[in-house]
DNA sequence: CAAACTTTAATAACGATTCCTACTTTACAA
DNA sequence: TTGTAAAGTAGGAATCGTTATTAAAGTTTG
């Protein structure tokens, strides 16, 4: 029996490049749209496809829904997120929250098996924070 | 100009109602079919409808999007959350983590305004960490 | 080169949520 | 009560991000 062959096709190599170039933390469509112009023949289902695949094998992350979209996180090293209820980015934070260790034993003594942890705050990015200030005079 | 009249129907409040009395953070679908024998002319999109309603307004909570569906939350105050990979249930997790606040602080600090935070557990719940223990003996 | 396997493009299908319009209920006052 | 205007709703069609399907193209091994 041969051995089970990883195989890294240019396309999939490119789409797992493009999100660990990017802080933006973007959609499949996003990621599409900037390899479309390479790769005249890629198709959208190859993007999702492929997120799906590295998201099973722990190569990127999922930061969850944002305004009907799935957001992908090419940076797994454990960091938390900001999404802004305004436009929609997800900034990352620089801290991180250590003191999740408690709640990590606490779920553990009930019983539950924890495979990971995320913190997510919202409100709105600097940008965003600006605008209102510029014209939200009421 | 006359003041905006919030007229609270019986559907609305019983769809709120459903919401507070569940500890299983509910889809709109699961309030539907709990509503559907008492109110048989409600519809579906009626409680999705309100639910938006009433997280506008910070009665109730959203938990995110799991397995497609979006996940609500009667319980308004702060506590974190475990998502079973397995089963789909969330459960409410006992203990708060205290030290979000540094990072609440952080954010401000890079000029983020921060309306809430959440902590999210993904992993096992106690149910299906057994089945996993009973059957996948491999 | 050829066989066995993997990956892909294109498109159809899916399904949760939202939108739309006509109808019903509610709140408030006379 | 009863009028009535604003708010709420049902029902179903439309939307749209995502997934499944399938046939074709690429890749590896012998």
């Amino acid at each position: 029996m041969p051995p089970k062959r990883e195989n890294f096709s240019r396309k999939r190599a490119a789409i797992l490049a493009a999100l660990r170039e990017t802080k933006t933390h973007p959609t499949a469509e996003w990621i599409f749209r900037q390899l479309k112009p390479q790769y005249p023949d890629l198709s959208l289902g190859t993007v999702y496809r492929n997120l799906n695949r590295f998201r099973e094998n722990g190569l990127v992350l999922s930061v969850g829904v944002v305004d009907g979209y799935e957001r992908f996180d090419g940076n797994t090293a454990p960091h938390a997120h900001l999404i802004c209820k305004n436009c929609g980015a997800v900034l990352d934070l620089p801290a991180q929250v250590p003191e999740l260790k408690g709640l990590r034993q606490a779920s553990q003594g009930i019983g539950c098996r924890i495979d990971s942890a995320s913190v997510t705050l919202r409100g709105l990015c600097p940008c965003c924070v600006k605008k209102e200030e510029t014209d939200g005079a009421s």
